[in-house]
DNA sequence: ACCTGAACACCGTTCAAGT
DNA sequence: ACCTGAACACCGTTCAAGT
């Protein structure tokens, strides 16, 4: 949990905005506005302080947007309860952080900036790997198995949300439509067949069977 | 690959800059000094002109990256030999696709801007489509399949990216590292078993060990 | 110690005018 | 038809000074 660096007894001026209220205020700007919208800026301006002000209780944009993804994942990722059997217990940790993560589009930004999100989300590390031990993967090999599902889950919700970003936008002719347009049955026949489909088939959430699929594949070594 | 709109003839003012000359030009810049020195401004001045000159050939800065994406695949994604096993197919298939987004990291900014890429990649789709319906699977669940398979191909390589662009920059303190730095053996008793080798664990190329998992699961229906 | 003002060095994009 | 200049509406961040 993020929280004012040096709490000294009353060494100078007295603080006028703190951390949280950094955080809290920019949490706002982010559900309202969505990513684009949070600047130095903005979020000054929205705390009614100068943009400099800000540079004093955090070092830049960069460490913002972790303790931001830090507070988030403090709050709203809880622990479930666990399956005995070992991996249905990577599924169900897997689906605990995606579900969170999906939840809230702005992450996607910082999403790549690290591989571990936070002090929250070990535990649940922590539950895929030794998951992967139990069903007979070396230590190593479970680490890597993480990986895989960290990769799988990333990439889902960036590409998601860049989906769902671009449909929100009346920008029409969107680069795949066009491309779609006119396909040679003969060079690309299973996409000839489901073109018009396309567009349905890939906007279903199909993230739960990618994952089991990803998983066996995984533990059957 | 991309040309110049209307060829007319000779109905004005000679054209001084060429839709393939900014392409050329911003290719040099991205390989130069990566996706943050391409600018709209820089390109313009690179190439001797003014930023307005550019929005007459392109329309604007996100559909100058897809025609950047588009001209980079085009040239060198190659077909590769396909085995005639199906499942080795869609292997085959998605390795060359990774092999050449994973040469480019400016591409990163593009990738979630759609799962198509261009023209030219619509074959190895086609290819790991029709490879799952050899495998025994609907034609609905092969398109699924591809989009685990893109989820994780996309998510591998932004992952990566982000954390060799971090390795280069010299900003020490890693938000990982400081995670890392004390981890409770109680909470978390398998991370602290590979916590010093965590690094290099997920510094190794895993890409494919994950893939044929994958493939394995979504075959195995 | 904490905050402010002014400035630096940029962005993408539009508009009106020039050749 | 194609290009230019000037401007609009922004960015993140630094520096020097104020209280």
């Amino acid at each position: 949990m993020p929280q004012t660096p040096a709490p000294r007894k009353t060494p100078g001026r007295p603080p006028r905005i703190s951390r949280d209220e950094i955080i809290g205020t920019a949490l706002r700007i982010l559900d309202e506005g969505g990513v684009d919208r949070l600047t130095m800026r903005r979020l000054a301006a929205e705390i009614g302080s100068t943009p400099m002000a800000l540079y004093h209780h955090v070092r830049n944009k960069d460490e913002l947007l972790v303790l931001l993804l830090d507070d988030y994942a403090t709050r709203t990722l809880r622990r479930p309860e666990l399956p005995a059997q070992p991996r249905e217990r990577v599924i169900v940790a897997a689906e605990a952080i995606h579900e969170v993560l999906a939840a809230c589009p702005w992450i996607v930004t910082v999403l790549t900036a690290d591989d571990l999100l936070s002090k929250t989300a070990l535990w649940f590390v922590e539950q895929i790997v030794d998951g992967f031990v139990d069903c007979g993967l070396t230590l190593d090999q479970a680490v890597h198995g993480y990986r895989a599902i960290w990769y799988y889950t990333a990439g889902e919700i960036m590409v998601r949300t860049a989906a769902t970003r671009r449909r929100a936008e009346d920008d029409r002719p969107i680069h795949r439509e066009s491309v779609f347009a006119d396909l040679d049955p003969d060079e690309v026949p299973r996409l000839a067949q489901v073109a018009d489909r396309w567009e349905a088939l890939t906007a279903q959430d199909t993230y739960s069977d990618g994952l089991r699929a990803l998983v066996d594949g995984l533990a059957t070594r």
